[in-house]
Formats: C-alpha cells, structure tokens, sequence
DNA sequence: GTATTTGGAATGACCGGTCAGTTCAACTAC
DNA sequence: GTAGTTGAACTGACCGGTCATTCCAAATAC
C-alpha cells in the first residue's frame, strides 16, 4: 500500500496524484467528528471531492481505509514519541513524552481524535492497527518504568495513567476549551502528574 | 443480563414491569462493546429476550433509548463521584475521586466504557446528556481546585487530567489486563498522580 | 377495562460495494 | 507532426442488503 503520490514505472504521471491523500485527510476529519460506522463512503467522497468509486479504486474496502486512516495516525504518533522518548529517562522522559502527545493533538486534531476514540473499542477489523499503535506509544514509558524497579504489571497501567491524563487533558482543550494554548494544557498536565 | 425472570404459559415470555430496564441493561452493554451505531434495534431486542415492538412501545426511537441509557450512566457516575466528593478536600478527596471512579468501572464496565467512547464525539442527539454528566463529574474536583487558588481554566484541565488518568488506566485493567485486581488499578493511578 | 407485550410483516431510507463507461496524458505508428 | 492506441485513474448510476421505524391483531398482565 502506497502512501506516497503514484509514480508510474513507464513515466506517466496520475492525472489527480493527490486522490489518494484527500481521501485519507477527509476520511480521518469525518471519523473523527462522527466515528467510523456512522460516516459514510459517500460522504467520505463528497468531502474529498472525488468520486464514491475512486475511494474503491485506491482501497479494497471501508475496513482497509479505516485501517489506513489508523496505519497514517500510528505512524505520526510513532515518530513523535521516539523523537520524544530518545535518550530520555524518568521524569524528563515524562515531562518530553507529555509535550510530544499535546504537540501531536494540537497539529493533528482530528488523527489523534481517531486514535482516541477507537482505542477501547472491540470487535472491529481494525483492531490489529490500533493494537500494534497503543503498544508502541506506551512501550517507552513502559520500559523507563521497569527499569525504575516497577513490576511490568505496574509500569503497564501507569503508563496508560500518564497517557490517559495528556489525552483526555488534550481533548478536552480541544473539544471544550480551545481558548486555552498549548503551554496551558502543558502546565496543567506536568502539574496534576506532578513533574 | 434480564433483571426478572421470565415465565413462561403459552410460548411466550412475560416479563412486564422489568421490560425497561431489560432493554436498557441490553443495550448499555451493546453499545459498549460495539458502539452505538453498530448495534441494532434488533440485537438489542433480541439481547434482551423481548420483542422489537416493546422497544418503540418504552423509548420513543433509537436516539431516546441512546439518551436513556447516557441518562442512567451519568447518574451512576454522578452518584458515586458526589458520595466521594462529599466533606473531602485537597489530595484526600482527589484520592477518594479515584477510588470512586474505578470501583465504578468494576461494577459497570459497560456504563462506563460507553461513558468514554461516546464522550468526545461530536454532532450526536445525545451530545447534550454526555455534556450534562460530564460537567457534573468534573465539578468537584474542579471547585476544589480553584479553592485552592487555581485559575479556572487551569482547574478544568487539570480535573480532566485527572479523570483521564484514572478512565484511560482503568479501561486498559478492563480491556487488556484484566488480570489485575482493584488495588493494583488504583494503587497505579494514584502514584502516577503523585497522591 | 386498560396498559403492556408479542410476533411478524411491511416500508422506505441509507449504505457498502460493483461495474460499464469516460477521460486524458503518454506512447506508438506512419 | 499527427492520427491512433493504451491503460491507469476516475466516474456515477445501480444493486442487494441492512436498518430504523411503523403497524396491527392477538395475548397477557394489573
């Protein structure tokens, strides 16, 4: 699955390269305000701007988009938190981990509003995605953690304590209260976990 | 779950004053498992063990059965976090807070994870219910902070950290690691936010 | 007698997915 | 150079299926 503009091998060039990135764009912003199984293919079409079968020319089905839309996000929330997380540890490796996920929420709202509210949903085909995702975002706190001395049972659900305080500290800047700038919800997450 | 037990005369099932709550049982535990969209009228009659009629005879569509179910939730979390909440201030009641919130989680999972799934999704009926509970669980958390000299700003966000630490934390013991008992959950929340 | 429940059939809207056809830049033949 | 060819990208009408909702006559509860 290609995530870059199609390159033909004979030379040729695709008449609208950008198809397959507007469909992703506008797929990510509509699961994000409405979730997954309440947006349509033909709103997702109508808000990209292209045709309902283009969607269905550059995907297999609305499970493989959505676990496109989930492979993109992961991936930017992968990049950020290794940038974050390299060569840090302890309470700098927090407080760095902390202001990577508000920066990540703050530039990618709706991706991170993706992640979010499809992470603690079951039986869906895009599990796996997410899956793999939750894991790698944790994984660095997690190891820095037992590393400490904390049991991996502990260092697992205070991680996702951490995680949880920025996400829903984030969302809610977001959602409810996006007077407030990033420093604010920065303060306000590094105060309440005490770093 | 029923709440009444059926009985049983001429092949069908007689379940009068309890045909309410069945529904509602039923359909919380649908919609926390595969969200509100992706539940049917029909699973959830089914689920319930009554008829589809009796559905729209007790809930005036599918919207006001989300509502009711909201409803019930938010009264639950309400419940617990004002018993909590009551004569406590500072760490002790922030300590308390959490307690509350996962012993709620381990008696209601279903209430809850429906609770959070739907809480940050946008241009939705019930919006306004969510929206109700959701100022009622963080208000005393945010009053006793802004006693103690926070800005009110920075006391929203900081309540909502708090809260997410302790929902996201526990909804990972109740999806993957439910291995863990009560203690462990809370013992972890409560290091993380340092009380 | 009235309120509630049942079982099921019917309806219309919507939705994911398909497919025959169109478009057009690059390529080829002459 | 130009007329014709190619084929990936794109289109949108259409199809089969699902779903919320309505309706109702018979049965049951209070």
């Amino acid at each position: 699955m290609a995530t870059t503009a199609p390159e033909k091998t004979d030379g040729r060039v695709a008449r609208r390269s950008g198809t397959r990135d507007a469909i992703l764009d506008a797929a990510t912003e509509l699961f994000a305000a409405r979730g997954v199984t309440s947006s349509s293919i033909d709103e997702i079409a109508a808000s990209a701007g292209i045709a309902k079968g283009s969607i269905y020319y550059n995907f297999e089905s609305k499970a493989g988009l959505v676990e496109a839309v989930v492979e993109r996000s992961g991936e930017l929330l992968a990049g950020v938190l290794a940038e974050a997380s390299a060569d840090r540890v302890g309470v700098e490796l927090r407080r760095e981990f902390v202001r990577a996920l508000l920066a990540l929420i703050r530039d990618h709202p709706s991706a991170a509003r993706v992640m979010v509210t499809e992470l603690f949903r079951t039986e869906r085909s895009w599990r796996e995605s997410i899956e793999r995702w939750r894991s790698i975002a944790l994984s660095a706190l997690v190891a820095d953690l037992e590393r400490a001395g904390v049991s991996a049972a502990q260092a697992r659900l205070q991680a996702a304590a951490i995680v949880g305080a920025t996400l829903v500290a984030g969302l809610e800047w977001l959602v409810f209260h996006p007077e407030n700038d990033y420093e604010d919800v920065t303060a306000a997450v590094l105060v309440t976990l005490g770093c």
